[in-house]
DNA sequence: ATGAAATATCTGCTTTAAAAGATATTTTGA
DNA sequence: TCAAAATATCTTTTAAAGCAGATATTTCAT
């Protein structure tokens, strides 16, 4: 699913964690952050920079990827 | 492609805005954000944020996605 | 070759992500 | 129900992201 703000984001992360039956203090330890920041990340409340995203996508075995829109194309007012 | 580190994630942006005949210049100005971002994120030097990169995605009419992992599965070394 | 456009790289400054540490709150299963 | 586990939410501090503005350097077409 494609992802388009930080709520997204987060819930694509809990969704996954959730699958793997991991704890947010599991992630976190695994992906040698703070239990606190998963938090913030699956809640969407911090702008994660991608470093942080990529240690945290790496034990759930999750790859990111840029993919063409589908439909909906840029529109400035969305920012 | 899968995108495991800021290099891939620079990489990727480059070809899709030379893809789309964007200046970093024209693309800084679509995105909102300043040309020099624009070069640090395409060089990989800078890990931006979640908020800046979809703000960079959107005129290129670019998703951010998870999915899941090809063979190589969780290393920790590699952080 | 050379001039313009594009890209990279500075400084100084403000803002915010993330760490550490602690604790409060919510969720859940026995 | 109620205790333990899980999750959310504080404070303080540090490091780095990103802006503004300027300029240096590289790339490219004429």
């Amino acid at each position: 699913m494609a992802i388009r703000n930080r709520k997204d984001l987060g819930a694509a992360v809990r969704r996954a964690r959730r699958a793997k039956k991991l704890s947010q203090t599991d992630l976190a330890r695994m992906a040698s952050v703070r239990q606190p920041l998963i938090s913030a990340l699956e809640n969407g409340t911090t702008s994660v920079t991608i470093d942080t995203l990529l240690k945290v996508l790496a034990p759930l075995a999750l790859d990111l990827d840029l993919s063409p829109r589908r439909s909906a194309s840029f529109d400035p007012t969305e920012y």
